[in-house]
DNA sequence: CGCTGCGGTTACAATCTGGTTACAACGCCG
DNA sequence: CGGCGTTGTAACCAGATTGTAACCGCAGCG
């Protein structure tokens, strides 16, 4: 039973959905804002359904943290009132799946919540977002949180070499030629120069200090960490 | 680098879509119809842009029969003049991924092409662990890890040298012509002088050190490993 | 003997690859 | 709006890799 997060600031419309929602077999729970969303949101979480306009933190705020600070992966569908084109574009960005304009129709929304899940459910492990730790010596990295830990110090990186540094450390030893990165670190998001891959290889090494000349380059295959 | 498929019947419309397309770096094809579409539609293939209304075949008949005869699991986008609710979930229920209606403005039509591809194209490569080593005697290639190693010490293999390596120890006591060679490491790469095999041979035996005698040359048929 | 065909080996230049830096573009945040 | 961090690209350099030609030895053979 696929879970869904519903976060508006409206409860009479939360309640319809939510209501529709369970009776399409779904497991809701509903969020009044962006804040609650941050803390009511579970690991096994598999949609969340985002209106833009709420008090504080705004559902494009959501949906950017939780993209980029907490690694998150999946669908964020955006319900809302605001029509533009501009609008659009925004929620797209921010890494969303999906904008449905306010009025919108109950068949519609339950059409487009199953294509997302349709698409996200069948490859179960995508990420390493399933451990809590990963660990290779002094070097740690806690998806959960989004914190890389070097013998205890704290490193600052940024979202790419995070995702990058998760992926070798998912397999140490391990090739991942420059395309199997940018696919899972850039999530197949158009074109970039597989060049890329080394620069931000390079910032990483920089900033793992003793432990960079672990990330080793095989010539004609790919980057390993060992 | 993506590669799109347009399935419409108004050629100015297919025009402007591929023009926008190929500058944002996809490589598109055009069809102008659900017949065309199915002999035109290759593996490589990562989305479809789908008019509905076509002469012969629609739109929907189309993407069924995709995704049930052909088993095919790339994203569809339907883009059509049609606005009804009904309209919208049919698309939906014939397995589609979203459902733009016309006049559409490109920026959105861009925003969820990419939110589609940014959802198919990160499980494209999930390197099941499936570390399965090459062996023969002390010599063992692991191609996941891209190391080759003789009795535990690691050979330090150039692209190519890991390349005919790989390709004599598949069958070991076979012989590889050196256009076998050629044809399988150099994938037909242009011209290349058949001698420059020999020279890549002689730089492995010398890598090889004692087990680079087992590499064999059979006057006038090619290389083998025993 | 010399000639010929074949393969091993070496040397060297051309090319490729990866490391690195600098810089421009973009988005975010105050 | 302006500063800041992040990101993508281009450019340069050093070193590894690669292709070619040349030279060598060997075996077969008239």
């Amino acid at each position: 039973m696929p879970r869904i997060l519903i976060v508006d600031d409206e409860p009479d419309l939360c309640e319809i959905l939510q209501f529709n929602l369970d009776l399409a077999g779904y497991q809701t729970e509903i969020a009044a804002s962006a804040e609650e969303a941050l803390t009511l949101l579970q690991p096994d979480h598999d949609l969340i359904l985002l209106d833009i306009m709420l008090g504080g933190m705004s559902g494009w705020d959501l949906a950017r943290t939780l993209r980029k600070e907490r690694n998150l992966n999946i669908p964020i569908l955006f319900l809302t009132a605001k029509t533009t084109e501009a609008d659009l574009l925004k929620s797209f960005s921010v890494g969303g799946d999906d904008f449905i304009t306010k009025p919108f129709s109950l068949p519609e929304v339950l059409a487009r919540i199953r294509a997302c899940l349709r698409r996200t459910a069948a490859p179960q492990a995508p990420m390493p977002s399933t451990s809590q730790l990963i660990t290779l010596d002094g070097l740690q990295l806690d998806p959960d949180r989004g914190v890389a830990m070097i013998n205890g110090a704290r490193l600052n990186l940024s979202p790419k070499e995070w995702g990058i540094l998760a992926l070798l450390l998912s397999r140490p030893g391990c090739v991942f030629s420059r395309e199997d990165i940018l696919h899972q670190v850039w999530h197949g998001e158009s074109c970039v120069l597989d060049r890329t891959v080394d620069v931000h290889i390079a910032r990483l090494r920089r900033k793992l200090g003793p432990m960079g000349a672990r990330l080793i380059n095989r010539q004609g295959h790919g980057y390993c960490l060992e």
